[in-house]
RNA sequence: GCAGAUGUGGCGGAACUGGCAGACGCACAGGACUUAAAAUCCUGCGGGACCUAAAUCCCGUGCCGGUUCGAUUCCGGCCAUCUGCACCA
């Protein structure tokens, strides 16, 4: 209505776990309940009259669609940003399957109750990690809420500080390879009393004969590999270890022997999956170190000495001591010195870290993209020609998960079998597919030439369309699903595909609507609102404008089925505006003010997303039409076109009762006249010390004076100030009159 | 524990850049219409001080303090709730 070319998309995104779990769980295939879904969703979007651009539709789960996500794949293979890698997985016990993190229930098969161990398992991978710093550098030039900027930059998590390599000797005897930790906090290094590796660690297995506890170490590698993540990461839980004999670390700083330790409380996926400790500045270490009696070294004390209680952590407030050369500087400070002492003596590097890790891109499932690539025992893993996509999903009955954590794909035995794309020998295509975040990280773009069988999308359509000015979706996809589109994204700008370098320009996001109850709303409470249901009951337009109505957009809300019953008596009241409808071409000198502040107030709201005030807007006018018993058809006509976003079905066929040929959203946006906005009289509050004792009525240009005089006259002010002395008198033009007495 | 957000009547929520706290709606109460009910329309509706009413006054935006002529709004310190992440060295 304001003359723009708006395109306002609508999909599917279809593949994932769900859809799987439904299809098995009621034995029918994911492929037949995802398209009666699809069509029950859109059944739903369209009676609630949403103004969706239908012919650009699209479905993730639709080869024509999918082909292109199997060639974005094929684009980071062959720039080195997929690759294969040995990943746990999650594995049951009981059933002999993978599973989803969402499927581990407290450490338990969801299905089976089964414990459920780590499994290694070769799997895709993509090198998301590469792309950290630009991730974050980057979302200083575009409008995300900054709620949504911070989870994005807490969830890349970049840390700066060193890699610091630490001698290994073994009965007073120095070893060949050093133990390379990585720590933010250099400036403790004087107080690093012991070292922590994480179970996986190499240097067990390397210096094996070197250990003269190597049994006991064994022992426990193995029962930390039989815990699940949740039992790892689960918190106040009693560290645990064992000190592996035999072999001894080299502190740098302080040329002492300190012993080395395994404890799953260190994380072979962060740093390089070794730590040093040092217990009296890190709480864990702290924890760790006084439940096995191990040396707490101070080397830091707070500036002020005031709290100096171990551990102190505290690095904006802290002094080095006991440190050798760091003694007495800042800890700011210390931390660069010593770095610039790592460096200097070849000890390690200056280094960042993110706690982003790579994404693992490897799904054992049935539904999901097949993965187009193939392996060849003599050429390893290669694409298929990219003439040979979409590598299609296979129509199979089994689509259960597969045994030992396999694929279902890998039991398809005529499937796999393939040549290879170099050398044309016999060869085995991958098994594992795509994970559901694959189809959602490029889908915005299909949008803008969705039927396009060349290519992904034109780059006519591209440079017209780019970047999505308005992306609005739920706080829950503000890490992953935000991040990983946005990292694609950046590739394709990266090999040309697109022609900005972030997908999206604004990001905003709206509150969930809980049930009833103020609960969230979910099968398992009872408590959820079918749409349906309230479309039938009240109607589609009633719907609308309570949901605009019931609070702030982004912010949560209960449902009431009470308040919505308000929502539906407002309209029933526009509706009967006709019986006080006269004639009228202009807004009458009653109502023209009223006009030109609603159309000014529904204009911003609508831009600040402040629908709610909107709606109160809507309901105040139609109170004050009824109140003078009088709406002109000027008047009404505007009206309906300020609702129209709001309630479009009842507008629309009012707007054509009043005999108007063109429906309203083919009309323009009513503007308004700030002068006429303005009105001639305003009410000026008078306080006295800050409390407001009258209300005086002045011309809108008053002077100081003028308004000074009328409140001097007024009778409760008069008789507020009586018997007590004026200290000060402050006007401020047009708001308000304070008198400051004693 | 870390990060982010939120706290205003019985309820959902308004309140611009620090300027009349409670817009608008729901619920509730009283009245009109009706044989009656529903629907509709009108009136009232933060708490307290007076038996009632008007008028008037006092208190009041999670809690304690500060800045200011003036604070729901700004500052400091707490408390509670929600969301996300969670041993990230």
């Amino acid at each position: 209505m304001e003359g723009y070319n708006v395109l306002y998309p609508i999909g599917f995104d279809a593949f994932g776990l769900p859809a799987e779990n439904y299809a098995i769980k009621n034995h029918v295939h994911p492929k037949i309940t995802t398209e009666n879904n699809i069509n029950h969703f859109r059944e739903q979007l369209q009676a609630l009259g949403f103004s969706f651009d239908w012919s650009r539709e699209i479905n993730t789960t639709d080869p024509e669609y999918y082909k292109w996500t199997q060639w974005i794949f094929i684009q980071l293979y062959k720039k080195g940003l997929a690759y294969k890698a040995t990943m746990p997985i999650n594995f049951c016990t009981g059933c002999k399957v993978g599973l989803a993190n969402e499927e581990v229930v407290n450490g338990v098969c969801e299905r089976c109750g089964s414990p459920v161990v780590q499994k290694e398992k070769s799997q895709w991978m993509l090198k998301i990690t590469e792309y950290a710093q630009r991730l974050i550098d980057d979302l200083k030039d575009i409008d995300f809420l900054d709620k949504i900027k911070a989870q994005q930059t807490n969830w890349i998590g970049r840390s700066e500080g060193a890699e610091v390599n630490f001698k290994l000797t073994a009965a007073g005897e120095e070893l060949d390879s050093n133990l390379l930790i990585y720590t933010t906090r250099p400036d403790t290094m004087f107080g690093a009393t012991y070292m922590v590796v994480a179970p996986e660690h190499n240097l067990i297995e390397k210096y094996a004969d070197k250990i003269t506890n190597l049994d006991e170490v064994k022992a426990y590698k193995e029962k930390a590999a039989l815990k699940s993540d949740f039992e790892r990461a689960e918190l106040n839980k009693e560290k645990t270890g064992v000190e592996i004999k035999g072999i001894k670390a080299i502190n740098p700083f302080t040329e002492e022997e300190i012993p080395v330790w395994i404890s799953d409380y260190v994380l072979i996926t962060y740093g390089t999956g070794a730590i040093m400790a040092v217990p009296a500045h890190d709480d864990r270490d702290f924890e760790f170190a006084t439940k096995m009696g191990l040396e707490i070294k101070q080397v830091i004390k707070s500036k002020d000495g005031a709290n100096d209680e171990l551990p102190f952590t505290d690095v904006d407030n802290g002094i080095s001591i006991n440190s050798g050369f760091l003694t007495g500087l800042d800890s700011k400070d210390a931390i660069e010195k010593a770095i610039s002492y790592v460096e200097e003596n070849k000890l390690g590097t200056r280094k960042v870290n993110y706690k982003l890790r790579d994404w693992v891109f490897s799904r054992q499932r049935y539904w999901g993209e097949p993965i187009p690539m193939v392996y060849c025992e003599d050429c390893g893993w290669n694409p298929i020609p990219e003439s040979e996509l979409p590598l299609v999903l296979p129509d199979i009955e089994n689509y259960e998960p597969g045994e030992n954590g396999e694929s279902p794909l890998a039991k398809q035995t005529e499937w796999i079998k393939t040549k290879c794309p170099c050398c044309g020998k016999d060869a085995k295509r991958e098994t594992d597919t795509m994970p559901q975040w694959a189809g959602s990280s490029w889908y915005f773009l299909r949008y803008m030439d969705a039927h396009n069988d060349k290519e992904f999308a034109s780059k006519e359509a591209l440079d017209y369309w780019s970047p999505i000015d308005w992306y609005n979706g739920g706080m829950e996809h503000t890490t992953l699903h935000l991040l990983y589109s946005r990292f694609w994204h950046k590739f394709l700008y990266d090999i040309g595909a697109v022609p900005t370098k972030e997908p999206y320009q604004k990001r905003t996001s709206h509150g969930m609507i809980l049930g009833t109850n103020g609960e969230k709303m979910s099968k398992s409470k009872g408590n959820v609102i079918n749409p349906d249901d309230i479309v039938n009951e009240f109607g589609a337009d009633t719907f609308r404008v309570y949901e605009m109505f019931m609070g702030p957009f982004d912010q949560t809300a209960p449902w009431s089925m009470e308040s919505i019953r308000g929502c539906g008596k407002f309209l029933d009241r526009v509706w009967n505006m006709q019986e006080i409808l006269v004639d009228g071409d202009e807004y009458s000198k009653e109502h023209e003010k009223m006009m030109h502040k609603a159309i000014k107030k529904v204009t911003s709201d609508i831009e600040e997303m402040k629908f709610n005030t909107s709606v109160a807007e809507f309901m105040k006018m139609t109170n004050e039409f009824y109140k003078d018993k009088v709406i002109n058809k000027a008047e009404y006509k505007t009206f309906l076109q300020l609702l129209n976003p709001f309630a479009p079905h009842m507008t629309e066929e009012l707007f054509s009762i009043l005999g108007e040929e063109k429906t309203i959203n083919e009309t323009p946006w009513p503007v308004y006249d700030e002068t006429k906005t303005i009105d001639d009289e305003i009410e000026i509050p008078v306080q006295l010390n800050g409390k407001v004792k009258a209300v005086v009525l002045v011309a809108k240009d008053a002077s100081e004076e003028e308004v000074k005089a009328v409140v001097a006259a007024n009778e409760s002010v008069q008789k507020a100030i009586d018997g007590k002395t004026v200290v000060k008198e402050i006007y401020v033009k047009g708001r308000i009159y304070n008198i400051v007495v004693k």
